[in-house]
DNA sequence: TTATTGTATCAACATTTGTTGATGTAAATT
DNA sequence: AATTTACATCAACAAATGTTGATACAATAA
């Protein structure tokens, strides 16, 4: 591993574990036991950092989702996909990820209001799928808008129980079981 | 509403907005347009701030969730009582409510390890109650943990909704919803 | 060989930020 | 009337924190 390599790692880590408002330059510094200044061999500025990691896995992330919209797959398949791509995504690329759900708010102007903007759509559309789903009979009745933030919540989690930890997992019987949640809750 | 209500008002809406972090004592003070010395006549530190707001509602958090698991109703029951005491909990205060879920990473030690031993002692219960529900057949098969997580996140998000803003809520029906939705998922 | 790239060191600065002390004043309580 | 309570003002400090500039040295690429 690069020394460049570790830094990132590093860095992601420890904004993970305080939170980046908590991480400083020296906290970074002093993890990878070098001096303060040569973080700067790596960053333009902590701001940058953050946009940098953020923004990269926010489009990859979209640029999935909005292939599963387009598409002409019926509702149900829509949200297994949509999970399927949420955990595949945050078993891969947990800390990283965790910037999306904890990190945002640190963001600035007009970054701040590009991302917000960004998921607001991102919600618009899986309101749509399950509006859409309700009305063909394949989802029950329900208020749309708790039911797409409580589905999106049994996601967004997901990213704590593997950043920085080496835990060996099984992708596709993690969708199972969250697909399986979602779709059918704890009853049977 | 006195001076020392809008102080805590307006300390947890900035708290709630940008974090605790984020939030600077001046933040605060010109809030309430007053000067920054002025802050001190609420509070002895910043962090005694968060760390009063924080305790106050864990502990009357925990103190229902007590109740709810020590009686005798079946697990179903419990998980439904659990989701109808945590709504009503959010509903009511949301503000304190986000400290819960998004600002307890800013404690110090010791009281950090207080907190998150009490999270998890938390949510050791409530996996105990949704593994005796698999095991009595009131829940179908499922890896307890995931759905644990799962469960408790559907509500979690809830707080977002209401902080800050004056929504007139129907709070019966906001626990129906959800506990629908954990229990039945999107399907049917 | 020369130029570039990745990494390292040391000292320093400007801002931000939490916090304090000393003091004043009007209203409420005793 | 005396005293406590709630709230206000002003000036100032110490620590934390992001950032820079100047420099060095070894490996790699041209």
């Amino acid at each position: 591993m690069t020394k460049r390599e570790e830094f990132i790692l590093q860095s992601l880590q420890l904004i993970h574990q305080k939170g980046f408002k908590a991480t400083t330059i020296r906290d970074i510094a002093a993890s990878m036991d070098c001096d303060v200044s040569n973080v700067y061999n790596y960053i333009d500025s902590k701001q940058g950092l953050l946009e940098t990691h953020l923004f990269a896995i926010n489009e990859e992330f979209h640029e999935n989702v909005d292939q599963i919209i387009e598409s002409s797959y019926a509702p149900k398949d829509k949200i297994k996909k949509l999970i399927s791509c949420y955990v595949d995504l945050t078993v891969s690329r947990p800390l990283e990820s965790s910037l999306l759900v904890n990190e945002w708010r640190n963001l600035k102007e007009p970054k701040l209001s590009k991302f917000i903007k960004a998921r607001e759509s991102f919600e618009r559309k899986v309101k749509k799928i399950i509006i859409e789903g309700i009305s063909e009979g394949a989802f029950r009745q329900m208020d749309a808008e708790l039911a797409t933030f409580s589905m999106l919540s049994s996601v967004r989690w997901l990213f704590n129980k593997y950043a920085g930890k080496k835990i060996k997992v099984n992708k596709v019987q993690v969708e199972k079981e969250i697909v399986d949640f979602v779709l059918n809750g704890l009853n049977d």
